[in-house]
DNA sequence: TGTGGAATTGCCCTT
DNA sequence: CAATTCCACA
């Protein structure tokens, strides 16, 4: 295949506005402020505001600025209000991200934008304005997946399925899918239903639901498909919401599950369309349905399934299905990418935007290809990855930078030594003078993180992660919310028992098991029948006394909620339930660290009205935006780099079976692998001026010792694009320790093509030290005979010493040796050696560890 | 009922 | 190698 990076840096057609044709000019003279600098293509997106319009916007093309631009020419045009345009994202961040560039495009005026923000936090609002519609009341609690798991373990127990062989977690997949794809219990294949639990998947998945209701509680997937149960069952709100809203815009329209594209239909009919049952029935179109709608429908299937919708040949223009019997299309502008469709795993359907212009006919698709983020060596080795792909909508990526700095690959040997590298790389950037801001490193797996942390950390170097443990998964914070929960709904079960006996209160498994019988029998709510039983002599006093404790703390605390600003009533809750106590007590490394979580959940609550309105929040508000001001380097997965930019960005662990990863290849075949490969495309593309990718020969997984194969995505890039350089950070290898020589030792013999002797040696003496896993790519490496001294999958023993001597500073330590020191990640230790501002430190539980000194304090 | 040690299992990605 | 769960015993 032919290179597909186009340079066309003699097209000065458009880039530059200043440059650009007459009728360009003119027009951009003409337009608003707003509308100058934008290229053709782009104006015509934002323009273009009747009717269906597909964007494809490739990475880097201005997508959001395109997104943003038009929300403010719809304003400005004075086509709807602000409160007239739903717009929908997949994150927070990329919800914020918008609404602070509309805040800059259009002065303060963005405080009316209300139905901007992610499809759970709209679905989320929606279902609370009709609650009782769906049997609930407003004040819903949405679950996490641990409570899921919980509640989904106690329905297990009471049907006797042994949860050894069917795991919670498992049925909890299963129904997380079922949501994926819109489907409620009774809808969802008889087939599917049965692979859980000898059949009784379905009845599981049913049980689930009502005792949600009774729970009065939702999850997450339950946003959108109670959501889609309402709008189906109440034509009358769907077409509130349908006149409502003028205008639809959808970000990463590629990453919709059917049950968003199913929410996005419903509301994008226009009102004026027949009957409700018709419009179902368009709905559900299937290719064969040729029109006829089957309306008594025998209800066993009313949505499409998405493997029928993947599978046939769908679209034999104008068949049946289509929307909109009446009055004029909707407005809706769809904006995605193909090519990073990263999503497919949690149901995202990448059907649904190459078949766009089916379901909204008379659709405009523009494309975006001009990307004004990477430079041409970038662009060129992403472009040239991508292109292996097939089944692609096909854009063709073109940038009028200049090459720039060839993207590089560099082997380690093993992850620590990976990071080591990097680190040093960093260091080396940072003393050029590049902002850490600007640098980021870009991981498969969130368990690769530790490595840099661990190295960071021992560097002194500024990081943070991003998408990391979330902030409200922290065990402290869900116990603190669960009080708060049971303050605000007693019938919260799940939230009751979480906390019944955190701290010890002497409240075990046998006090809890008969509150349950109790609240069964009677058919109430734990809390009340816990305050039935303190009356009577079914406990033993210990545990009698204790329990009216308890329930005589939240009776007073429910009085003072009403009193108390919400922020003062978590103070005094933490404080009165020995919560707070516990922690403080508690010597362990991470103590220190989960109160300072606490103090932060108090702080973060001041942003709120009251505990109602926090509670809403907090449940979909998933990222914590910790200090992005220092300047820092960004830790993250490429699954939450997709839509961010950098100067730099390093993406360790190319290797076969960690990326891709071998459960994508397993599991999803041709398509999963397809799908890491635009996952490598996302991560090449998050890049500005340099993409620096690495593997390591031996890696642990599972705890165990592998040696791995360096990714064939690796083999995928252009020759011409890429330098394979040698490690820098290996005090280790190369030639100090034994190994014989670096296989980069001799760079410039390897030409510039990976099928030189050089790198299939490099391969082959990765291949032959099979180790257990690698299961066998394809071939030609591995058995050739590589010539390199013996023990090669043995650790050497070196150590970083002379680096750390080389750098430190020299100055008197604050510390003396054995001083008692505590640090945040590593808890308390004593300190054993020091160097300059370098400490060596024998921490209780995380052994011996090297630490720079403003990391740790004296206590 | 609470505790500590043994056994076990999982490390993909997330709204 | 973790964190979590299980299990025997105080």
């Amino acid at each position: 295949m032919t290179d597909p990076i186009q340079r066309p840096s003699l097209d000065v057609s458009s880039y530059q506005p200043a440059a650009g044709g007459i009728a360009a000019r003119a027009r951009a003279a003409a337009g608003p402020a707003y509308l100058s600098g934008l290229n053709p293509e782009q104006r015509d997106a934002v323009e273009t505001l009747d009717g269906p319009v597909l964007v494809l916007a490739g990475a880097g093309t201005g997508k959001t600025r395109v997104l943003t631009t038009r929300i403010a020419h719809i304003l400005s045009t004075g086509r709807a209000r602000p409160a007239e345009i739903l717009s929908v994202t997949f994150t927070n961040k990329a919800a914020r991200e918008m609404k602070l560039r509309l805040g800059q495009m259009l002065g303060q005026a963005v405080e009316g934008m209300p139905w901007l923000g992610t499809f759970h936090s709209i679905g989320g609002r929606i279902l609370r304005y009709h609650a009782e519609l769906v049997q609930l009341t407003s004040n819903f609690t949405v679950l996490d997946t641990d409570d899921q798991i919980r509640l989904l373990k106690q329905l297990l127990a009471a049907d006797n399925i042994d949860d050894k062989r069917w795991p919670a977690r498992m049925l909890a997949g299963l129904i997380d899918g079922w949501k994926n794809r819109g489907l409620t219990p009774s809808q969802v294949p008889a087939g599917e239903a049965a692979m859980f639990g000898n059949g009784r998947g379905g009845k599981l998945y049913a049980q689930y639901q009502e005792r949600l209701k009774i729970l009065n509680a939702a999850d997450f997937g339950d946003l959108l498909l109670e959501n889609i149960r309402l709008f189906r069952e109440h034509p009358d709100v769907l077409r509130q919401y349908q006149n409502r809203f003028k205008f639809i815009l959808v970000d990463e329209y590629q990453d919709t599950n059917v049950a968003q594209y199913l929410w996005l239909r419903l509301l994008s009919q226009t009102p004026s369309s027949p009957s409700p049952i018709l419009r179902d029935a368009a709905l559900r179109a299937a290719p064969q349905d040729e029109g006829a709608d089957d309306e008594g429908s025998a209800s066993t299937d009313p949505v499409p399934h998405p493997e029928e919708r993947g599978q046939s040949p769908r679209v034999s223009k104008g068949e049946a299905g289509t929307p909109t019997p009446s009055g004029p299309p909707k407005n809706i502008c769809c904006v995605g990418d193909d090519d990073q469709s990263i999503y497919g795993w949690r149901g995202a359907e990448v059907d649904n935007i190459l078949r766009f212009d089916h379901d909204f006919p008379g659709a405009k698709v523009i494309r975006l290809e001009r990307n004004y983020r990477s430079t041409g060596h970038i662009l060129a080795a992403a472009s040239h990855l991508i292109a292996h792909n097939e089944g692609r909508l096909g854009k063709t990526l073109r940038t009028e930078d200049v090459d720039g700095e060839m993207v590089t690959v560099t082997g380690a040997w093993d992850s620590e030594e990976e990071a080591r590298a990097i680190g040093e790389e960093i260091e080396q950037l940072q003393r050029q003078g590049h902002a850490l801001n600007e640098i980021a490193i870009l991981v498969r797996a969130s368990f690769q993180m530790r490595e840099f942390e661990d190295r960071f950390v021992t560097l002194g170097l500024p990081y943070r992660v991003i998408g990391g443990p979330r902030f409200y998964e922290r065990a402290e914070i869900r116990d603190a919310l669960a009080y708060l929960r049971v303050i605000n709904s007693p019938a919260d079960d799940l939230a009751f028992e979480r906390i019944v006996n955190v701290p010890k209160r002497g409240l075990g498994d046998a006090t809890v098991q008969m509150l349950h019988d109790h609240a069964r029998k009677r058919r109430m709510p734990l809390f009340e029948a816990a305050r039935m039983v303190i009356d009577t002599d079914e406990l033993k006093p210990k545990a009698r006394s204790s329990l009216r404790g308890l329930i005589e703390n939240f009776e007073r605390w429910q009085v003072q909620r009403d009193a108390l600003a919400h922020t003062e009533l978590a103070e005094i809750v933490l404080d009165e339930s020995g919560y707070t106590e516990m922690w403080q007590k508690d010597r362990s490394a991470d103590a220190a660290g989960r109160l300072e979580n606490l103090k932060e959940l108090v702080r973060s609550m001041e942003e709120f009205e009251n505990l109602q309105g926090f509670l809403e929040h907090i449940s979909l508000v998933m990222d914590r935006d910790g200090g992005a001001d220092e300047d820092a380097v960004s830790v993250m997965t490429l699954h939450s780099a997709k839509g961010l930019e950098f100067e730099t960005v390093f993406l360790p662990g190319w290797e076969e079976g960690l990326f891709p990863h071998q459960r994508a290849l397993d599991e999803q075949g041709r398509a999963g692998l397809e799908e890491e490969r635009r996952l490598a495309h996302v991560g090449i593309t998050r890049a500005r001026k340099r993409a620096k990718l690495y593997f390591a020969t031996n890696r642990r997984i599972h705890g165990t010792w592998n040696t791995t194969i360096p990714s064939r995505f690796l083999d995928e890039l252009p020759a011409a694009n890429v330098e394979i350089t040698e490690s820098k950070g290996g005090s280790g290898w190369g030639g100090m320790s034994g190994y014989g020589p670096s296989r980069f030792d001799n760079v410039e013999s390897f030409g510039s093509s990976y099928s030189t002797p050089g790198w299939q040696r490099a391969q082959a003496q990765r291949g032959r030290s099979g180790g257990g896993s690698n299961g066998g790519r394809s071939g030609g490496f591995g058995e050739s005979g590589a010539s390199y001294s013996s023990g090669s999958a043995r650790r050497a023993p070196f150590t970083i010493e002379g680096e750390l001597v080389a750098k430190s500073t020299g100055t008197d330590s604050a510390f003396s040796l054995d001083d008692r020191v505590f640090h945040q990640k590593f808890g308390y230790g004593h300190v054993t050696k020091i160097d300059g501002n370098k400490l060596t430190i024998a921490f209780d539980k995380a052994g011996e560890k090297k630490v720079v000194d403003s990391f740790v304090e004296r206590v």
